[in-house]
DNA sequence: GAACTGACTGTAA
DNA sequence: ATTACAGCCAGTT
């Protein structure tokens, strides 16, 4: 059977994904990284989206830190005002995070690179 | 297989 | 500092 390629149904199949949602688990509490980061980490460089995907389609039966995940410059990437917006700072300011005008400051950033 | 979309990023106006 | 636009990559239609 020639079957080169298994088809991997559930998002939970897919490496790629578990490689990044592992990363974002080893984000330490009270810090952000960035969505390429996050990636790169990952072991994909220069896919900061895909990132972004796995997180979006990542199963609620993970309790998945998201919220420390942010976009370039510490910024959070949701519409400003939205409830995935305001979830997401209430989230880091819980942990600790002090927020300007929406952003993590850079001491908050993490590259991962020290994991 | 082309076209569209998106939890991105960097540069320009 | 803010807004617009283009580039990039992978998944979805």
């Amino acid at each position: 059977m020639r079957r080169g390629k298994r088809a991997p149904r559930s998002e939970e199949a897919n490496p790629a994904l578990q490689a990044i949602w592992h990363v974002v688990c080893s984000i330490p509490r009270g810090r952000a990284a960035t969505y390429g980061t996050v990636a790169r980490a990952a072991g994909f460089p220069g896919r900061a989206r895909q990132a972004g995907f796995a997180l979006r389609r990542s199963p609620q039966g993970l309790r998945l830190p998201w919220h420390r995940v942010v976009g370039a410059g510490g910024r959070i990437v949701f519409a400003p005002g939205s409830a995935a917006h305001r979830e997401q700072a209430r989230r880091l300011r819980a942990e600790g995070v002090a927020l300007r005008r929406g952003r993590v400051p850079p001491e908050a950033m993490t590259d991962l690179s020290q994991l």
